[in-house]
DNA sequence: TCATTCATGTAAATAGTTACATGATTGC
DNA sequence: GCAATCATGTAACTATTTACATGAATGA
């Protein structure tokens, strides 16, 4: 048996340079932000694909601050303590570089529930049964997060091609979250007769 | 605007174990294996969703077998080094507790082509054409595997109730590539858009 | 006044990848 | 003889999470 996708060796060919930094450069072609600010805006629009935490963000922030592509406007209004970020011409033509650059690997992930599933025995089989309808109420709440973040976007500023480009992010954790339920409901089904085929003694 | 997964301030509540254990348990649960066999089956069968290297396998057998869950059978057969390890009834009630525990947190895992998408404005849309192009045909490469790993595991020597377990997480896949693959025509058929409407310069 | 949000950060632990080094065995 | 596969491992690096510590401002 064998599901092989070609992942091997394949060049990294990238500068030394992860995915927060592109993420974080992203955040502030919208605009100036702070790293609370950023942390923010990835959690409510990218959460389905895209996650960072503060640990990574402000270690990134000085980084990119130390290598020319942003700067910091200090703006000590009333004394509150408050950095904020703005990305330079040269943090624009990283940010552009990598969005342009063929390179792109996909980390398929992990997911702990088809693991438990893949390794299961009958004799297990219920108590996965539970985890299935856990994980179809996550999936359900995001579906409603998607239909209520695309409503959202329309009356957002932004320019329309903006909009576009972010739709099909949007599309895409729609049509991820469907058919997940979608398996969910089979799953289920198939968890179900397995548990009566072994008997309710 | 705001997708947000009730992600946050779950509290771990596992063990401290990793996810690499419990698929090495789960693998040597159906046999005997050495290291490099365990990578194998692993990369054979779960790289949809599930993958790990050596790097991480030979450092969590050690560990395994310091904690009492496996143990080696150094069979030497003629001089060849070759480690077998066997897991130990510890190891199979540490593997079905972890399966049966109804925690499970969801990683969506980052998916960087979809993180482009989210950044990109008009003027790089062309040059995303063709990274949607090359995740198509990953897909497509995909979709082959899953139908044939299908039909691999209808002929190998499996419980059948086995077998539906491990359908579902095949089910799971090639559900996932159809979806994508749907989602890469629409997503084609906006940047082709897009671009037209920016004027061939 | 008091909870929430805004705001910045670090330390430690955990996780994971990549590159390297080594060598035997199998099959053509 | 030679390539491919079997086989084990480590070191260094990179990435990421989690927990902690701190405190000001806002608004009810």
């Amino acid at each position: 048996m064998s599901i092989q996708h070609h992942t091997e060796s394949e060049p990294p060919g990238d500068t030394g340079r992860s995915g927060t930094s592109h993420a974080v450069l992203g955040v502030l072609r919208f605009g100036p932000s702070t790293g609370y600010e950023i942390r923010k805006l990835l959690q409510e629009t990218t959460a389905h694909f895209w996650k960072e935490s503060y640990g990574q963000i402000y270690p990134t922030l000085k980084k990119l601050e130390s290598e020319g592509l942003i700067v910091i406007q200090t703006k000590e209004t009333g004394g509150r303590e408050s950095k904020r970020y703005k990305i330079l011409p040269a943090g624009i033509e990283t940010l552009t570089a990598w969005i342009c650059s063929p390179q792109l690997q996909l980390k398929p992930g992990r997911n702990e529930l088809l693991l438990k599933l893949f390794f299961a025995r009958r004799e297990e089989a219920e108590h996965l049964i539970p985890q299935v309808e856990t994980f179809r109420s996550l999936l359900n709440e995001r579906s409603y997060a998607y239909e209520k973040f695309a409503r959202e976007i329309e009356t957002e500023e932004i320019a329309p091609d903006s909009r576009k480009l972010i739709g099909t992010t949007i599309d895409f954790g729609s049509a991820a979250s469907r058919m997940q339920l979608e398996w969910c409901e089979r799953t289920m089904k198939l968890l179900q007769e397995l548990e009566k085929e072994t008997g309710s003694f």
